[in-house]
DNA sequence: GTAATACTGAACCACATGGTTCAGTATGCG
DNA sequence: CGCATACTGAACCATGTGGTTCAGTATTAC
């Protein structure tokens, strides 16, 4: 089993699973925003907001830097191409499988129409 | 905000968030496997290992079959489709964020000769 | 029929998550 | 200075997660 650094796989994949954080990237890939922005967008607490733009940091798709009282947060350095790279290595195992299957399906047919003939013999 | 059955990607990006549940995937990926062999692969009770499963079949990521004794794991009808279509566009935003980043960068080198020549004068 | 196998379900555990409130601290504005 | 703004941190809460054990049930093998 090759690996792809689970431990930010873990990461990343659990800070996709909640829809305002999604939301949240989607938002800051249309503009960089503060704490109090992206808390109104979502109707949350900023405590509740800080909490989910410190998980999207831990994964490193947010950055945040704080200038006077307000901390800016902006998409932060990963693409997710992990990510695509597992989910695209699966989908290939996917196919795979189920060409197989398909192969087993055929082989199958192919068995059934000789005994078919065997049986008429 | 697009939403891109929200509820199907929480339980689906939840579901690769775990190391065991990816190799659970990649292992059904070669062949289809009981739960006890899936147990014995990952070093884990039965009852654990059926809790995986159990989460990956909510994501319908696997599908399972009881004949006789045995449950039966294969991989499922989803081929993580909306998973990639939302990466996809993540990334798409990501691009045109940095791009943007980019062009006002630009602009801020352009204003600052513009500013040179100024003081110059 | 008895025993082993394969799973199932309930109950428990420690810890994480998604949210809140409340009480701060730090900064900016008049 | 004095007040409003913006964030921060601790504490709490309900619920979920990743695992276990233990006590079943259902199937298969001898």
């Amino acid at each position: 089993m090759v690996q792809y650094a689970p431990i930010r796989l873990d990461a990343s994949f659990a800070a996709l699973a909640d829809a305002t954080r999604r939301g949240v990237l989607e938002r800051l890939g249309r503009a960089d925003a503060s704490i109090t922005e992206l808390a109104e967008t979502f109707h949350m607490t900023l405590t509740g907001m800080k909490k989910h733009v410190g998980v999207l940091e831990g994964a490193g798709l947010v950055t945040t830097e704080k200038v006077g009282r307000i901390r800016t947060c902006k998409l932060g350095p990963r693409r997710l191409e992990e990510e695509t790279a597992w989910i695209e290595r699966y989908r290939q195992l996917w196919d795979a499988r189920f060409d197989e299957l398909d192969r087993v399906v055929e082989e199958l047919k192919r068995k059934e129409r000789v005994d078919g003939r065997k049986n008429r013999e």
